[in-house]
DNA sequence: AATAGTTTGTACCGATAAGTCTAAAAATGC
DNA sequence: GCATTTTTAGACTTATCGGTACAAACTATT
């Protein structure tokens, strides 16, 4: 058996996953990848299968280490209310540092999902109902604990406050300013008050 | 002077406009302008200067016989609250309708808008912007009539309605269902009650 | 019908796309 | 240190990209 090496591949993932984030499936050449990753041709095509194959694994992992990383860090938080606020207040705070307004790659993927097939597509919903399974199960423990109302949905709000992040993230490219989408995320938490 | 074409020129843009709306500006060939239009090469780069140019043409030109007609359509709906509401089931009857799942051409772009240059990102921006007026206006002739609550805070307001549309349109592409959108536009109108 | 200007059909251009292939280099087990 | 296997470097292939060139065909004025 030859020896390991699987720390530089993920290594290499974690760099094409950037460069997809930033700019998208159809825009990212394989010069770009070979440039961000370091990797050589044939190493490229020989670890992984082709461009598409990489960006099934950059997708998988950012779902894997950004999404549902984030969820599980937000999950040690006790107050629910506290929790969907702090959401908000990460997703503005990145929208407004990151330089590469890169916002959220499975919301970025959702706007190319009909370019995309099967395996692709379904990576994505499975992604998104994650977080809207977090948000719902938020809600309800809110509830639960009376510390939000009874007559919200929990549901349909945990579907409007992904429609909402999803806004803050498309808009966050370049569309809107600061203001306004500090605006967005306030009236995030008026759909929990 | 020779003849005129003009309303030929206007019926290609329109054609290429469904592409670009379709597909995005980058997976969008010359080839598919071609065949969506049915002019030849030399008749698209004589009447318009080349892709970029017809895609800013198509970028404008839905803004205004599309976006901002629909508010103009909208406007003579007399109860504020009415016309938020026709506003969010026309943007889901879209979505759940149109086969190829478009969404709208101002939010597609806004997703690429880094990769733009200034003129398209100032349309762009300009267009939202005009959504946004409309909708603060709508909320504030509502308080005006006391028919909304005078509790809210319009600008504010009109900038998560825009986030949810936003929302819709992006995740209405194939990431939700119907059930999922519906709920969004419920809880839209929960921000203005 | 002659002429002037415009549009069109098609060939062509260099650049770049994604992906393949081969030979040299490197790392392992024995 | 030798043999086996894998990785790497880079040339190469085929297709398509956006854009240009130019002559033939067409329109309208004269």
């Amino acid at each position: 058996m030859p020896w390991e090496k699987t720390f530089e591949i993920q290594d290499a993932v974690d760099k094409a996953m950037h460069v997809f984030w930033a700019k998208g499936y159809v825009d990212t050449s394989i010069a770009d990848l070979l440039e961000a990753t370091g990797l050589k041709r044939s190493s490229l095509y020989n670890a992984f299968g082709g461009k598409r194959d990489l960006f099934v694994k950059a997708l998988r992992k950012y779902d894997r280490e950004t999404s549902r990383a984030t969820l599980s860090q937000l999950e040690e938080i006790e107050d629910p209310h506290q929790v969907i606020q702090t959401l908000f207040e990460g997703v503005i705070q990145e929208a407004l540092t990151d330089p590469d307004h890169k916002g959220c790659l499975l919301v970025n993927t959702s706007l190319e999902l009909p370019t995309h097939d099967k395996e692709i597509q379904t990576i994505v919903k499975t992604g998104l109902r994650a977080v809207e399974a977090f948000l719902q199960r938020q809600i309800e423990l809110g509830q639960a604990r009376s510390e939000l109302p009874e007559s919200i949905d929990p549901q349909a709000t945990a579907r409007a406050l992904i429609a909402l992040i999803t806004g803050i993230r498309v808009l966050g490219r370049g569309a809107f300013e600061e203001s306004a989408l500090r605006s967005i995320a306030a009236q995030a938490l008026r759909l929990i008050a």
